[in-house]
DNA sequence: ACCTGAACACCGTTCAAGT
DNA sequence: ACCTGAACACCGTTCAAGT
């Protein structure tokens, strides 16, 4: 059981390796989900990627960097889902947003030492950097995106779309840290996961709904 | 300047130490929020406190038991800021509702480090002991009993008082890793916390108020 | 250009020994 | 009962040297 080579982290054919970046990427995240980050050492990462514990020196600027890159993959993967969420429901900006806060709070709970690692569990605020804000934009305009067309056909309401997408996304990674920070809800069970975040979603849309209900509104 | 006697962890006057149990948290506590959690090492609050660096062993299980008590003590001091807010405004749910929002972001926003550590970031969520979640559910409990008042004046809607506790917690806790995490606010500007904390709670509330409007529903 | 291995300063934790 | 200091295994990071 000299697990050496894995099938996942396959041992490079040559003295060079040929795509260690990304290799070390996934073995961080592995390790991340499997062992925490407190247990979480650069060591094993390079360990189980293959190659001596000094190698990812030239690939990432120490740990915090490659910490970086896996918050980074993260939230590109956010975005994406968002994105799908509103390609998937073309003229149902209700439906979008349910979606893509079903979709968050699921792979949120299903990932949450990624999560937890995202929103800068880590790191002092002061030195997260300008990158990993970048990529949280993308996620960010995603939700504004299907709540400025929503407020633009009269379904959404609100003074104006900033505040709205701040509360929709509040509500939604609020009740992702509540499972699971709390205890009272078994991230396991995806049935529980997702009638919690459709009830949340719910309260939500009650929030920020046109209050005309015609169709258009005040200019 | 070799202060190893500062003003806020002074030496003790014999060979035991009188609290070195309180004193070993405020410590903790200290250098969590100048230096951030992965630059806090056991041996430099044992430092700080004024003591060797194996003393901590005889109050603590270790690093996680020191950082479960600052997380703990997080908790507790939440707990108080709550129910101070129900009993501000006596017989208005939605007030109480808004201070305890306001003063939840605002004592988190200014302690950043220690927020965090209460969510979880740095424990696999699987080994936080059950004193945590005791802790933790104080605070649920003052929420808890502000919005069932307000059910119960009529004020409030909802299926049940525990879906509705469920989002106004999350929206609070969700603008709260928001501001901390995303870089699109700045924490030290408290005009500006305070002005998007009373905006998400109010957004909160547009879903949570009772639809009838007339003070008594249906039972 | 990319990777290795020795080296350094640090860390968490334990334990016999001191007061 | 509480605290110390040596000890151990580990870690992050650097750097001359190897391919």
């Amino acid at each position: 059981m000299t697990r050496s080579k894995s099938k996942s982290f396959p041992a490079r054919d040559s003295y060079h390796h040929g795509d260690l970046h990304s290799t070390l990427v996934e073995a961080a995240e592995h390790l991340l989900e499997k062992q925490g980050l407190s247990a979480l050492s650069m060591r094993e990462v390079a360990k189980l990627a293959g190659v001596s514990h000094s190698a990812p020196y030239r690939h990432f600027r120490g740990k915090a960097g490659l910490l970086e890159a896996v918050a980074q993959a993260g939230f590109n993967r956010l975005a994406v889902m968002i994105n799908g969420a509103h390609d998937a429901y073309p003229d149902d900006p209700e439906a979008q947003l349910r979606a893509a806060g079903v979709a968050y709070v699921e792979w949120a709970t299903e990932n949450p030492e990624r999560t937890h690692l995202m929103y800068g569990g880590m790191m002092k605020s002061e030195d997260v950097p300008e990158t990993l804000h970048a990529c949280a934009e993308d996620a960010y305009a995603g939700i504004f995106h299907i709540i400025d067309e929503g407020r633009q056909a009269g379904v959404f309401g609100g003074d104006d779309t900033d505040s709205v997408v701040i509360s929709a996304w509040a509500v939604v990674h609020g009740l992702t840290m509540l499972i699971l920070g709390s205890g009272k809800v078994n991230p396991a069970n995806p049935g529980e996961v997702r009638q919690l975040a459709l009830r949340v979603c719910d309260t939500i849309l009650d929030g920020i709904r046109s209050r005309t209900g015609t169709g258009d509104q005040p200019s």
